[in-house]
DNA sequence: GTGCAGATGCAATTCGGTTGCGTCCCGCTC
DNA sequence: GAGCGGGACGCAACCGAATTGCATCTGCAC
């Protein structure tokens, strides 16, 4: 997952090119937050995300929380409401935006992405409901659990 | 949804046999709450069902979320976890648990389970994931909001 | 009717997340 | 390169959903 006194410089400075080029102002709370979802293999919790940067710069509890909310505005991140009642954030992978799947571990709580999922969701809805997104979750065990 | 001061009979009859032919003991609470979920046409939050119960019996707070708790563990109920952080609570239909839907209005909360999913669920999992269990989020408009 | 494991009620606590507000600093302008 | 203004940050207090501990009560088996 990446060692925060560790992290490539590459991730930080693709961080500061995504931020930069959404017209936003470089900072180095978003920089940090940014450059530790991209590193991240998984979803990772606020929590998570905190202390994956703590010895770096000291970010505040609410800058992290304020900035990720920023990115997901941005298009740069997307959350998912887990089942344990808390987000978890991972870096978009790019503006592909379609029917997206996650897979959550029922044991670690551990939470990634599933790329390409094979079902066009024809989902049937009552008359006069509007979709605009589907979340498609899977539970389970993950590799390390099973 | 029901007015609580005049929730149908049957439904009570109807928990009162869940609750009983689940080997459980039957009690004042369980017997309100589980008609309560029987008698709603869609996913409950704990403050809903609290509340849609309060003129009859006064039930505690604490023991709203036990009993839930227990009827989920005993699949008389099944939870979802919602884009606000609260959980939501609908009777199990009947215990064919397939693939389920659930269509959440991002304006108003409100959540509904969606029959008959066409969604053939091969979601590609990693090597030496095990799925479980597939839960499949619409969000949208609902019909009042729509 | 009696006993007891399990259920309930009450109070206090935890915890993820939010809000208010004063200060700081990024980046535009001159 | 100095000045400036609005947005970003840090701190502290707050909120509400959910959980835990514990004493009391009760469904139900005998």
């Amino acid at each position: 997952m990446g060692n925060a006194t560790l992290r490539p410089p590459a991730k930080a400075a693709a961080a500061q090119r995504l931020i930069r080029a959404a017209g936003e102002r470089l900072t180095a709370p978003r920089t940090a937050v940014l450059a530790v979802l991209l590193d991240a293999k998984r979803a990772l919790t606020h929590h998570e995300i905190e202390s994956a940067l703590a010895p770096g710069v000291p970010v505040d509890r609410v800058t992290v929380y304020r900035v990720l909310d920023r990115l997901v505005t941005l298009g740069l991140a997307h959350r998912i409401p887990g089942e344990d009642r808390t987000w978890r954030y991972v870096a978009s992978r790019d503006s592909s935006h379609g029917p997206h799947a996650h897979f959550t571990c029922s044991r670690c709580g551990k939470t990634v992405c599933l790329e390409a999922v094979a079902t066009p969701p024809d989902v049937k809805v009552p008359r006069g409901f509007l979709p605009q997104k589907v979340e498609l979750t899977v539970q389970g065990l993950c590799a390390s659990c099973h």
